[in-house]
DNA sequence: GTGTAACCGAGACGGTACGTCGTGTCTTATT
DNA sequence: AATAAGACACGACGTACCGTCTCGGTTACAC
């Protein structure tokens, strides 16, 4: 049942126009430099509007950063009955969608929002990683019940693993998120195969 | 020759008291709420003499981590001649580290300095990380010269992944920073065996 | 023509309360002890909002004293016909009104404020005995006219006379400035009947 | 007694120093443009300095200011017999000494280390103009003692008006202080012959 | 000559105030 | 009721200044 709305509708419009202006300024000055007013005037738009859509500035620049990365494409890690191959496909796209620069200045700016609060902060990573490492888990918890993936295998360590690497490349390499793709099949042989000799 | 050294040397009791407090204030604070004015007045020292020695709170921060890194313990990665013991006590001990909830506040807050700081963030990653980075690809190496671990490796993917997962495990699940360490078992089985059955 | 009027109104309310709490603080602390922030506090309101209006301390100690002044009373000088009368009238009520420590104080604060900038000092000094200079030499002038003053009297050094006599036992003699009012009578005696025997 | 002054006594050069470095930043920048740092480094002389010599910035300023004073002549008032022409000669001296804008720098200067301390500024003002205003005081009395001056005159009001009159032109009048010469004649005759018709 | 006490330039120190900026709330007129 | 504009309380920022303290080094008198 809908709930009577009274006065003036929020508009869509003016919602996507704030994201798009709070991104922009993010991949431009980076979180620190980017006040609520310049986002403010940069969208063409009051400050109490802002207010009245999110709680704060953590929160509006979580949601922009959240909304690009859901709507930048499906990260879906695949069953084909292979997965040695199938991770290393996700895992591909994963870090090619890191990979431009604006994509990371924007990964990085929700490091900032989260470092914000330190309540929030964990949940902010979890939105973030979240789907992506439970899908792993259970991709791996699949391979065992298909005979492919060893039984004792930790298949938390391992779905760490591969976030972790991105995140950290990411954050503590910005300039060379190109190399992370590269890298990323390195990591699977060695996940998949092991790296003793 | 001499670099002429005249005035009033800085005093090193202070700066220690500096880093001292600004400790203190982050564990007990977290980042955002530590202002330069509290930790000047937290180390009864005058907010001058704080800007005299770090040009931000990013870089005072920065080092007062560092410094609590360095001194809290050493991080050898020996070499005994089993790479996978060595890997594994030395991904134990570096987890251990991050364990208290302290510690792991302080991991925090540097990564909130290196988010403030586009352009030095990196550096202060690299400093942080680098020398651990650096030791687990020479061991990697050390174990392929000695026929323990496959030539083909990717050596910088593998120490990736193992600080990759450190981090993100601090910074994303701050609250189970004790199950880090039960998972470094799992990590370590399976890069050094693989996951294949 | 329309001077647009978008956005919060500035409060009078608030425009108000700043001058008195400035007014309080001059009184009690002198020029040099109040502090914009202590101003902004006494007063209930933001550093901001002092700056939003004046420029510095100097401008904002300026128009305290002057809104004092303005709103104290007139210090009208009025023509009866008897030129002597009339100005020895206007210089008690004048030597009266600045006798009260706290008006003292006050004009001794704009004294401060005037000599922190060497620019406004003079528009400052203007605006406060501007009206009082001018009223005595219309006066005097309208003496000549009317035959009871000496055509050749030099107008603007009597006026000097007074009003500087005032303005120097405030600034020299703050603890004196009752018997300030008593010397107004030998002063106007002197120069009505000049003082040669 | 001479008491018994060991080590290294102080320097002559360096006071004269550094009381010129005061009044030539007085001048240019103004009281409160002048910090005890740069009035040091202009003097090419370390801070300790300044304060083993003056208590403080004011104090400093205050001698500066007097020992200008002083050296730039003598302002006797003599007596030749004749009041009203002694009077005229000492007021257009004194007029003429205040002329200079760089004298009313540092008249203006005086008045602002004056107001920064309520209990030094009587003392200061009391310095600058207390013998000026005692001569002025003596002589009359002693143009009474010769009949020339009006028993009933009210000595302190008339050296009032004379000092008033200069202090207030040099505050509030600093670009015509030129004039301030021509209207001392006029002062001069109003207080002596009364300005009745 | 050789202490030694007070001086000297330099500059770090604790503390306070400055004037600016940012956050999140509130108040206008307008839509 | 939502909006653009902008005032508001609060508080942090980074700089400048005051007056004190502490270095290495110098100068003149006393022994």
């Amino acid at each position: 049942m809908t709930e009577s709305r009274r006065g003036r509708p929020r508009s869509t419009v003016v919602h996507a126009a704030i994201l798009d202006a709070t991104r922009a300024l993010l991949i431009e000055k980076g979180y620190a430099d980017v006040s609520m007013d310049r986002v403010a005037s940069h969208a063409g738009v009051g400050k109490q509007t802002l207010y009245r859509r999110w709680p704060s500035k953590a929160q509006l620049v979580a949601e922009a950063v959240m909304d690009a990365h859901h709507s930048g494409g499906s990260f879906a890690l695949l069953d084909t009955g292979d997965v040695a191959a199938d991770l290393r496909d996700w895992l591909l796209r994963y870090a090619d969608a890191v990979a431009p620069p604006q994509n990371a200045a924007l990964v990085r700016a929700l490091a900032a929002a989260a470092a914000e609060d330190l309540r929030d902060g964990e949940a902010l990573y979890r939105q973030l990683t979240g789907p992506q490492h439970d899908a792993v888990m259970q991709r791996l918890r699949q391979g065992i019940a298909a005979g492919q993936v060893r039984a004792d295998t930790d298949v938390e360590a391992v779905a760490d693993a591969l976030i972790g690497t991105i995140l950290y490349r990411v954050l503590a390499r910005p300039t060379t998120t190109g190399e992370t793709t590269r890298h990323a099949d390195g990591l699977i042989d060695a996940l998949i195969a092991g790296v003793r000799a």
